[in-house]
RNA sequence: CGCGGGGUGGAGGAGAGGUACCUCGGGAGGCUCAUAACCUCCAGACCCUGGUUCGAUUCCAGGCCCCGCAA
């Protein structure tokens, strides 16, 4: 197979996980759009996304437009000559006249069992939702979110004895999944031997909105429940739980936990303005 | 300069301008049928750089690093 022009729409790590799997296949993108620098951290350092600096390192173009609608987007893209797109966690909606811009389409990795947990975070919601298994998708994207006609589709069952995962385990291992898939039917995409199969509206299933507030658990609440958040919100925007220390009201994020024999037992937290330590230490302090 | 907390043995804490303390962990020994229990002993630490001082880990200034919020 020729490698056609590519276009590649990412913005986080697990984008950047999807550019590393189709990378070791030999499928680079011609030209890069994510979103732009924003500040972050407690110094609010204006910061490149994650896709950015995967093709910063690689001397890749990169576009960091704050609107899709721009003219001068579509003319950078039609000049750079793009075939495909392949767009995998980008943040924002594609508009409809720059889909249709390249011969071969636009491909879309979706980490989950479409229609399954359509929406914005499939990752997360499979994990705090129970859903097991899951899977990557491959899919032609359409007006409507996560809508469009499936071209390919893969399982992915996570042992019992890791369910449910960490969120940032779980995203690493979908997105490089979903990488990998794609990298696979491509060749069969591009030669139009491969044929995309409508979802089944009946089935679907949509993820929730994960929001901070969601974070807050109530550690006396449903213990498998409780797991599930402390899993799925790994790293944004984590458990945590309010305790009184000292005569102050202080956060305690959960780091991590285990069920025995049916209760839940925190095993490592990060108490407000300290270190990550054991939840047995935290509490002898 | 977005707001706030904090850097003391391996972990978590206390402390004082002059011998650095406690809990857990580690090592050795003891008690015990036995032990993660108990007793005895041992090793191991003041983030960095300046300043003040007879003397700074402690006070002051700057820096570096960590953490919660916010974004």
């Amino acid at each position: 197979m020729d490698i056609p022009r590519i276009a590649f729409f990412g913005t986080p790590d697990i984008g950047v996980y999807v550019l590393d799997e189709l990378e070791a296949a030999g499928i680079v993108p011609t030209i890069v759009i994510t979103n732009p620098d924003a500040p972050r951290g407690r110094k609010l350092v204006l910061t490149e996304t994650p896709v950015a600096a995967w093709a910063r390192e690689r001397g890749i173009p990169c576009l960091k437009p704050e609107s899709l609608d721009a003219d001068d987007v579509l003319a950078s893209l039609r000049k750079s000559g793009v075939e495909l797109f392949i767009i995998a966690a980008y943040g924002k909606r594609i508009p409809s006249a720059i889909l249709a811009l390249p011969r071969y389409g636009a491909l879309n990795v979706h980490p989950s069992l479409l229609p399954a947990l359509r929406g914005a975070s499939p990752i997360r919601s499979a994990i705090l939702e129970n859903v097991n298994p899951t899977g990557v998708s491959i899919m032609v994207p359409v007006e409507r979110m996560d809508a469009g006609p499936v071209v390919a589709r893969e399982e992915v069952r996570i042992p019992e004895s890791e369910w449910p995962t960490r969120g940032r385990t779980l995203d690493e291992l979908l997105a490089r999944r979903g990488g990998a898939l794609l990298a696979r039917i491509l060749p069969d995409w591009i030669s139009g031997t491969l044929t995309a199969e409508a979802q089944d509206e009946s089935r679907a299933t949509y993820a929730k909105k994960i929001t901070k507030e969601m974070g807050e658990i109530d550690v006396a609440a449903d213990p498998s429940e409780n797991l599930r958040k402390i899993r799925a919100f790994d790293g944004w925007p984590g458990a945590y739980f309010f305790t009184e220390k000292g005569g102050r009201r202080i956060r305690v994020k959960i780091v991590d936990a285990r069920l025995t024999d049916g209760s839940l037992v925190i095993t490592r937290v990060i108490p407000e303005g300290k270190q990550e330590m054991d939840y047995e230490t935290f509490l002898r302090s």
